[in-house]
DNA sequence: ATTTCAATTTGGAATAGTTCTAAACTGTGT
DNA sequence: ACACAGTTTAGAACTATTCCAAATTGAAAT
């Protein structure tokens, strides 16, 4: 038989105690996700998420994907990265960190955090904080 | 009766021959929607332009609005800034420069081009090229 | 184990922003 | 004035996402 590629995924008490630790309930669908979602660096978007976990044999309706996709943001789990309109991936590395995004594809790579520096940012202005500073490098093909 | 601020538009003539140049034919609408955008550094949406068009008595169809800025981002004329999905700015001011977003209300602010600095941006991808480097930085009420 | 109830999930409808389509119209060259 | 490619238009279609009300479920109490 062919070798297949198979993607790691999370035990079960694992994403169970990351859930719990966030102060979210671990439900069903949460811990799938959470299983899907805990190994390695990942960028996905609600719909291939949503494939995933049907492939995966853990039925999800697309909608409960949306909500815990943005659970999960507002917990500090993932990271939201904006690169087009009408495009939203989640990144599983919530760490200060950047991306090359490719308009031709729409596929998300990341730069290492330390890689970039971003000197000269201007005070905001009356009444605002800094919530973060994001760079993304946008390329064509050459 | 109260101040009126109103916005300064270009001549028709100016907004004709900027269209002439960029190789796009000046129709009316085309005249108008470039009259509008003319003068100043602006950011707007094909809605709020739309409604714009629509108050300065040059009924446009909002069709037309989203292929106008298309076509004039294409050449050269806007850019476009992406700062969430589900809505699209475009930015008169074509020169490098970087924007404050402040999530709260979905607002743009300009960043002057030399303000910030952008060091150590790592060699792309095989085969891809930088097409830009973009820096949003985004706020929230402190 | 059973009960209870708020939290969660669900499928479908609804919404928002944008693009597409086919017919009508218009700028420009002759 | 004429012709025609380019443009505009209204509305349908599409995509990504959120909303909704009903059904289900996890966890705490019994």
């Amino acid at each position: 038989m062919a070798v297949s590629k198979k993607r790691k995924t999370l035990k079960v008490q694992e994403a169970g105690a990351r859930l719990r630790a966030a102060g979210l309930r671990p439900t069903r669908q949460r811990v799938a996700l959470a299983q899907l979602l805990g190994a390695g660096h990942r960028h996905v978007s609600a719909e291939s998420l949503h494939q995933e976990a049907l492939k995966a044999g853990m039925p999800v309706a697309l909608a409960t994907v949306y909500n815990t996709l943005n659970q999960f943001t507002e917990a500090g789990l993932l990271r939201e990265v904006v690169v087009g309109s009408g495009r939203s991936y989640f990144d599983t590395n919530t760490d200060a960190h950047q991306h090359f995004y490719c308009e031709d594809d729409g596929s998300l790579v990341d730069i290492p955090g330390k890689t970039i520096e971003v000197a000269g940012v201007p005070v905001p202005p009356r009444g605002m904080t800094i919530e973060r500073v994001e760079v993304v490098v946008r390329l064509k093909r050459a």
